[in-house]
RNA sequence: GUGGGCGUAGCUCAGCUGGUAGAGCACUCGGUUGUGGUCCGAGAUGUCGCGGGUUCGAGCCCCGUCGCUCACCCCA
């Protein structure tokens, strides 16, 4: 009787060994950053009321129309697997009322989102972000804070070759003046069926087609940032000046396009020149209406949700990853039984201090388990066999360039600090 | 949803105008007693994605199907 093989699940994802230290340290890495300012944790569930999403990310939005994993529970209700990290934050606070405390409400949140889409290099149907929310407080410095904690976590990684780009979108009137002359102005242009009813749901999008002759059409197009209301320009003027102040680069790019519905004022993206077609790596931006739109009291908001995936081939790419970061430190090898019941206290106790120990398991001959301690990385190896046992001491062997010093088994731990300069 | 490319060993891939499968890497063992990386030797591994068809004969040709992948779209 065979059985059939059962693959994953298309478009996911999957990290393991070797790889998945490295994807565990980008998270921790792009998570960081938002610790030492004082954000959070906030474990959501993955799955929530669909209407969360069609009334908080937009009916009209990509996302919400045709990406949404939505199914019925068993009580009949319509549940949908995320698509995205702030609608549930904002249900969860309203929810709790963490906004009856001192504002800003300061969270992070990390985990897998989950979109249908057709997948691509850098896209998948199940993928990872880490995000925060600074919520409750209208002021440009916290969007230049918010910004500068994603740009450190990329910097974390070790990446260069990123650039930020930011615009404002404005407040509602800024929006409105704006609208009715890009409508005009696309009125004038020749479209395929297709485009003209992207455009007719949202008309910025027409910013964002890659395709050459639709970038030369919009080229004249009306620019959002020409119509700012004298508030909303200061504002971002501001965030610039305070973005300059902490030395972070960035680029205005008025033609930008989010795709979620709820971004107002500052939005922001990090864009990776060396991911192919899919180069976001991260973005963000102020949403001005959506908590009250999620029936909450009306404040506003400003966060970012950073693709651990993207930023981890990003890494790659530029061949930033610390790999030592990922090996053990010592290796022991017992040789017989009673060996390797003090290779378990000894490992016991080694580890007690931070330090990563392995133990070469099953029979195998000295030399396949140096073998084995050679290719994991092991910076350190110890033999353990009778002689060892009856003399108290081993010889702790530096496998960079072989040079061997005999320590005393009780020093193990004192020893390989030292040597590991802890 | 729309297009292009590709499915042969665990991985990367060869396989000529159709003649019943190969390399490198990786893996295991060994090259005189308990010390890795290099070198040498030996070994194991495939329904050639799947299903039909053409043919004396199909990894190779035809049709279908599934999967992967890249791009459009969209976004992290």
């Amino acid at each position: 009787m065979k059985f059939e093989k059962i693959n994953a699940p298309k478009g996911v994802r999957e990290y393991l060994p070797p790889e998945s230290s490295a994807f565990e340290w980008v998270r921790s890495q792009l998570i960081a950053p938002a610790k030492l300012a004082g954000y959070k944790l906030m474990e959501l569930p993955v799955f929530e009321d669909t209407n969360l999403f069609s009334r908080g990310v937009g009916e009209s939005t990509d996302v919400v129309s045709k990406e949404m994993y939505t199914f019925e529970d068993r009580g009949g209700r319509s549940i949908t697997l995320r698509p995205e990290g702030t609608a549930g934050v904002m249900r969860a606070v309203i929810e709790q009322s963490l906004d009856r405390a001192q504002l800003p409400v300061k969270v992070w949140y990390s985990g897998q989102f989950f979109r249908a889409e057709r997948p691509q290099a850098g896209r998948f149907r199940q993928f990872y972000q880490v995000g925060i929310e600074a919520i409750g407080l209208d002021d440009p410095a916290i969007d230049a804070e918010v910004i500068a904690i994603a740009d450190r976590g990329f910097k974390n990684l070790g990446l260069k070759n990123y650039r930020l780009e930011i615009t404002s979108l404005g407040d509602a009137e800024s929006r409105a003046a704006h609208r009715v002359d890009l409508l005009a102005f696309i009125k004038t242009l020749n479209l395929d069926e297709a485009t003209s009813q992207r455009a007719g749901i949202n008309p910025l999008r027409l910013f964002d087609d890659k395709r050459p002759e639709m970038q030369s059409a919009m080229s004249k197009a009306p620019l959002l940032l020409d119509y700012l209301s004298d508030s909303a320009r200061n504002n971002f003027e501001k965030v610039q000046s305070y973005l300059r102040g902490m030395r972070i680069d960035f680029v205005i790019n008025p033609r930008m396009v989010r795709g979620l519905d709820y971004y107002t004022g500052t939005t922001f993206e990090f864009i990776h020149p060396d991911l192919g077609a899919q180069s976001g790596i991260g973005g963000g931006g102020r949403y001005d209406g959506l908590m009250e739109i999620l029936g909450g009291q009306s404040l506003s908001g400003i966060g970012f949700g950073l693709g651990v995936d993207r930023a981890l081939l990003a890494a790659i790419a530029e061949d930033s990853l610390p790999t030592e970061e990922f090996t053990s430190d010592l290796f022991i090898i017992p040789l017989g039984e009673n060996a390797m019941d003090s290779a378990l206290t000894i490992a016991q106790d080694v580890r007690s201090a931070g330090i990563t120990v392995e133990i070469a398991f099953g029979d195998r001959a000295l030399k396949g388990a140096m073998k084995a301690a050679d290719k994991s990385g092991a910076r350190f190896v110890v033999v353990l066999g009778d002689s060892e046992l009856l003399n108290g001491s081993v010889d702790l062997k530096r496998m960079s360039d072989g040079v061997v010093t005999s320590v005393k088994i009780a020093q193990l731990q004192d020893q390989m600090r030292q040597a590991l300069s802890l």
